[in-house]
DNA sequence: CTTCTTGTTACTGA
DNA sequence: ATCAGTAACAAGAA
């Protein structure tokens, strides 16, 4: 599930491979993914280029140079993949290193560029979408966002705002992306678990340590995921195709009857919070 | 066959 | 009006 972590490194990424690269060709294979006109789409893009690329929580913006922006969110199974025109150099020894075909089944829509290199969005479940908008309509999208955690506008005060009365779990105003922007079902459990908070606690009913915990956690487990260029759990893979390393960092996620980390005493639980699959350790989380 | 996986939103009810 | 909870979407794994 690419949230926060897994988009920033794919837009690092492609911000160093495709800028300023004219778009020659433009190829639809499902139309549902596209927002809008598909045949406006392929004419915003053909012979363009993109100009700059961003993100807000789990979005990717790239700015063309004709005014306009593509949108493209990967959803849960979304996929974003670079890949130079190969020319395969047959020889050396052993076997020739396998390299996946592209496009390949779930690669629904792909741009090819002026030097023949190419972007691949591949998307199994097909959640994801593209769309083309004009500056107005992404500034009303951005608006509807929250603020994003690494952020100089992320601030103590108006993080312990959110928090204020809501009935609801923590764990719902973490994901929930108009309170702040990014967080995953991942990045959810690992920041409570390491704020020390239980998912299922009212937001409401939080002291001022812990939502500073939480406001901390929300930072240092974001910043460390980014520098191991996110968790491959299932389907996220960068730009180029690699897996991300922060898997092996993971202390709740996915470790379901495995023994706690922190207190090796406790063994990680799995329940439903928020709608969703919740792992958290009942011994360091209160 | 059923159940589970998750990001987002439309919908429902309080 | 506001807030919270749920179903639905999609395809594959178990």
């Amino acid at each position: 599930m690419p949230e926060l972590p897994e988009v920033e490194t794919i837009k690092n990424d492609l911000k160093k491979k495709i800028l300023g690269k004219k778009i020659k060709q433009v190829t639809i294979r499902k139309k549902r993914l596209v927002r809008g006109s598909a045949r406006a789409f392929v004419r915003e893009l053909k012979g363009n280029s993109f100009k700059d690329i961003k993100r807000i929580g789990k979005l990717l913006i790239f700015t063309l140079n004709n005014g306009k922006y593509l949108l493209i969110h990967l959803k849960m199974t979304g996929q974003l993949v670079y890949r130079r025109n190969k020319k395969i150099i047959a020889g050396g020894h052993g076997s020739p290193k396998i390299t996946e075909h592209l496009p390949n089944k779930y690669s629904h829509i792909y741009f090819k560029f002026n030097d023949d290199s190419g972007l691949y969005f591949n998307d199994m479940r097909q959640f994801g979408f593209v769309q083309i908008v004009s500056k107005p309509v992404l500034e009303k999208i951005i608006a509807g966002f929250g603020p994003e955690p690494l952020s100089r506008q992320y601030k103590i005060e108006e993080f312990k705002e959110i928090f204020k009365n809501r009935k609801t779990s923590v764990k719902a105003v973490l994901l929930n992306q108009k309170l702040i922007a990014g967080i995953g079902n991942i990045y959810a459990d690992e920041i409570l678990f390491t704020a020390g908070v239980r998912p299922d606690r009212r937001a409401g009913s939080l002291k001022q340590q812990e939502m500073e915990n939480i406001f901390n956690a929300t930072k240092s487990v974001l910043r460390k995921a980014i520098k191991y260029r996110g968790t491959t759990f299932n389907d996220y893979v960068d730009a180029s195709g690699n897996v991300g390393r922060f898997v092996r960092h993971l202390k709740v996620y996915g470790r379901e009857g495995e023994r706690c980390k922190k207190c090796e005493k406790g063994i990680i639980l799995k329940a439903k919070v928020a709608q969703r699959g919740t792992q958290y350790c009942k011994v360091c989380q209160k």
